[in-house]
DNA sequence: CTGAGGGGAATGGTACTACCAATAAATTCC
DNA sequence: GGAATTTATTGGTAGTACCATTCCCCTCAG
């Protein structure tokens, strides 16, 4: 059964910080706040939609935190250009609440990029052929630096991701490979680097030879391979370890008997 | 040439709010806080951290925009159990920052969504294929009304992605399809819905018979049409048309000249 | 005229207080 | 025993005060 996505006409009363986020995306639709922009001090901008400071900065540490938005002290409050990281926080809390594995995320990569490598290979430029080239150099060149290497390793998947020429599912996956970073880190100090590179060559081959079935091919043996020996490896892992905490919490029963 | 993805340590002065996140983060993760828990109340929180109310809020925020926690006056605030919403906020303002057109959306869907269906007729159980079955019968039953068909035409391609069985991608595309929710009923208010339905049914008679080759075939037969056709109408829309405003805003130069 | 340095103003970050409105539990009343 | 009312709790908003950082302009020395 589909879960229930709940349209439902709850516009009822909405916070005032509801309000404004909507209020800040329409001047982005309309043109008046634009990519790389200043916005004006939260001082004046509280005045100017008529409610408190406090309010304001709940709106714009939303936007903020989602990467729409970049806040610097004594500076100001500036409109990003692109944002590469405005679904990573989302994206990490939705692996936590939804408990989306390392193996459904792998999953979702074998789903769409063999096909993305197809499309790269059929649209390709010359520019985009040589970055993917540049980032298998990369790889080679870090051949003992995991952590490079598997850095490298990603942004050769970006690198066809951009050849493929679509910048949704680009976005998309920029935080798939983001979440599986570590993990893949972990699994490649397992695995022959050479081993790898072989796959990643093959892809790049078959991309360059503008073979669209091959591309297709050479990328889901690729990543049917990585699938099975992450999922190997996260066996052994019980979870993501988060970053620290600032004071002890009292574990209080949230439960006031009142 | 790829986008600099800015990878730069500036791990140094982090926001109260931005730890505070963190802190949730990882009360998740260890499961102290569970999904449908309520979690002890603003003022006490605020205490138990450290921190004042206002900086408590302002993290509070983000995570109920995101779809993380509910809050509701007079009640408290409860951990989500799924987050369906998660991804949504997020990406309606990527799609405005980098300025993405519905035709990249609908790129973006061609791409997966035909994989999707293939998956679907590999995958599907006996009761996937009976919830699509239902949307396809909604959509006729709401054939005069755009809106409702229109939603049950979305409805119809999540409960193909539910039966390809990968929560990523449909999570992902559900904001997809929001995001082309309006465009799609303009669309369909000059095409046939019959011919809409005729698709369809060729799509879920294909996963039924469980013919991946032609489930791919047909569900890349209605996007291309469906692209094509938006495409034409976007031409003659400028934009999206977001929400009202709260007041009027002073639309002065962010230029402070001190 | 040029460059270095200092001071002041503006900005975001945090804390604290006060009050409102909505909610739910406890209480009272019929 | 059930319905209406009261009461305490909770999130929502406004407003003030103060801090640390940053930028800009002005001054002054060379």
């Amino acid at each position: 059964m589909l879960a229930l996505v709940v349209p439902i006409a709850k516009r009822r009363k909405e916070d005032v910080t509801v309000k404004l986020i909507a209020v800040f995306k329409q001047l982005i639709a309309e043109g008046t706040l634009e990519p790389g922009g200043r916005l004006p001090a939260e001082r004046e901008l509280a005045e100017s939609f008529g409610v408190s400071r406090s309010s304001l900065r709940q709106a714009l540490k939303v936007l903020e935190i989602m990467g729409v938005i970049s806040q610097r002290v004594g500076d100001g409050t500036y409109l990003n250009k692109g944002a590469d990281a405005i679904l990573r926080e989302p994206m990490e809390f939705l692996i936590l609440l939804d408990g989306i594995s390392a193996h459904e995320l792998m999953e979702a990569r074998l789903l769409v990029e063999p096909e993305l490598a197809a499309r790269a290979a059929l649209r390709a430029s010359e520019e985009d052929i040589a970055e993917i080239h540049r980032e298998l150099g990369a790889m080679e060149a870090a051949k003992d630096d995991h952590a490079k290497f598997v850095a490298h390793d990603l942004l050769f998947h970006q690198a066809v991701f951009h050849a493929a020429g679509n910048r949704v599912t680009s976005l998309m996956f920029s935080v798939v490979h983001k979440s599986l970073d570590k993990l893949i880190t972990m699994t490649s100090q397992v695995v022959e680097p050479e081993h790898t590179l072989t796959l990643h060559r093959r892809i790049y081959q078959a991309i360059r030879k503008r073979d669209q079935d091959e591309s297709r091919r050479r990328m889901t043996e690729h990543l049917v391979d990585a699938r099975d020996l992450l999922t190997r490896a996260a066996e052994k892992q019980s979870h993501f370890q988060m970053t620290a905490r600032i004071q002890t919490l009292k574990k209080k029963e949230p439960r006031p008997s009142r």
